[in-house]
DNA sequence: GTCTATACTGAGATAGAC
DNA sequence: GTCTATCTCAGTATAGAC
């Protein structure tokens, strides 16, 4: 004789979501999980049980692992700062008549993903993962250099004199984003950092007084 | 009919080394599958086929797949670039009489990693993954800030006045850190860039005239 | 759209012969 | 020390009912 008794019926079962809120369900989840695990190391199950659905649940909207790293890796472009969001916030160093400040953009990004931790997260941990040649997001981050350069060097800033619309400011960006990757990696350790007060060091260095005085 | 025909007896079967000869195999093979997949995506078997082994017989030497991790953390204490080492080539700038160059000590030591690419992509590789929690060399990186600073605060370096030996020179040998980690994840990426050559650009702006002038 | 059930695969580990 | 053979488990994917 057991102890067995019968289940209760399951409650909240077969929920039917519009695609949408899916969608953004699952998102969420795999973010969350891909940033802690990687994409190797993460499990579908697990993401399926993220957003109440079994396993075959989640396939059914992503048709496979990869389908659902392609979902991932595609908002990436839609969720970031952009020197335009910088502008929307409406700072005077951001709106002023000469151009965009660099530093204060930079400044603006960090704050910006100091807030989305689960995402800048994602972004060190599957652009390390994705350095293998085979990864599936390989291609996506082998040209980032490129197209994030491509994309910057399409706005206004206001540089001082010293520093070169061309090579000197590319070099700046690419230093930039450098210096934030590994303030990235620094973070995941102890002791403890907080990112924007990380971030005003290198800012000294990066752009240092005098030049960058009033470019700020 | 087919065209099979008989294997030739297989050469090099069972072949029996020293263990210090296969430790330092497994060691090489495993270095360069982990820097490429990673812990979790690598396969033991593809270690053993590495050094010519059996799964089974590759566990015979390391226990378990955690035993084989454990193995080379174990060792990078012993590959890495030290300011003796940097001491010992004898250069003018590390056995100045007045103490060692902080920034010709991470400029060695930046040609050191730069001759070791496996060793470096997986202290990158490994160093992000494990900061899962669960990630079994999660310990080690989780503490390695205050032990790096715990290491280099013993030498005597030849610091400009203006940096104060205590928080100024920890502040900086941080920033060095993460700029040399973002740096390497740059390396990954398109276009290739030249170690040393994008280091030097990182030395003007951390160690910047006038204030070094004559302590590098 | 979501489920249950199951097939299939890859990978870590163990037993025991040699 | 190394092998072959086998076990076990986790994880992806598919089939088909509802």
């Amino acid at each position: 004789m057991t102890t067995q008794q019968q289940d209760p019926p399951a409650v909240r079962r077969r929920v039917r979501l519009t695609p949408e809120q899916r969608q953004a369900q699952i998102l969420e989840a795999a973010t969350r999980l891909i940033a802690r695990h990687g994409f190797t190391g993460m499990a579908l199950a697990d993401v399926a049980q993220g957003v109440g659905l079994t396993q075959a649940g989640l396939l059914h909207h992503v048709g496979s692992k990869e389908g659902l790293l392609e979902l991932v890796v595609s908002q990436l472009y839609d969720r970031r700062g952009t020197p335009d969001d910088y502008v929307a916030t409406g700072d005077p160093a951001a709106t002023h008549p000469d151009g965009i400040s660099l530093p204060g953009y930079f400044r603006f990004l960090v704050a910006f993903n100091a807030a989305r931790p689960e995402l800048l997260r994602l972004y060190t941990v599957l652009g390390v993962e994705a350095s293998s040649p085979e990864h599936p997001a390989h291609p996506y981050f082998l040209d980032r250099p490129d197209q994030v350069w491509g994309f910057y060097r399409g706005f206004a800033w206001r540089l001082p004199p010293e520093v070169g619309p061309f090579d000197g400011l590319r070099d700046l960006v690419e230093m930039t984003i450098e210096a934030m990757d590994g303030l990235q990696i620094r973070s995941f350790r102890r002791p403890a950092v907080d990112l924007a007060t990380e971030w005003a060091k290198f800012e000294r260095v990066l752009y240092p007084a005098p030049v960058w005085d009033g470019y700020r």
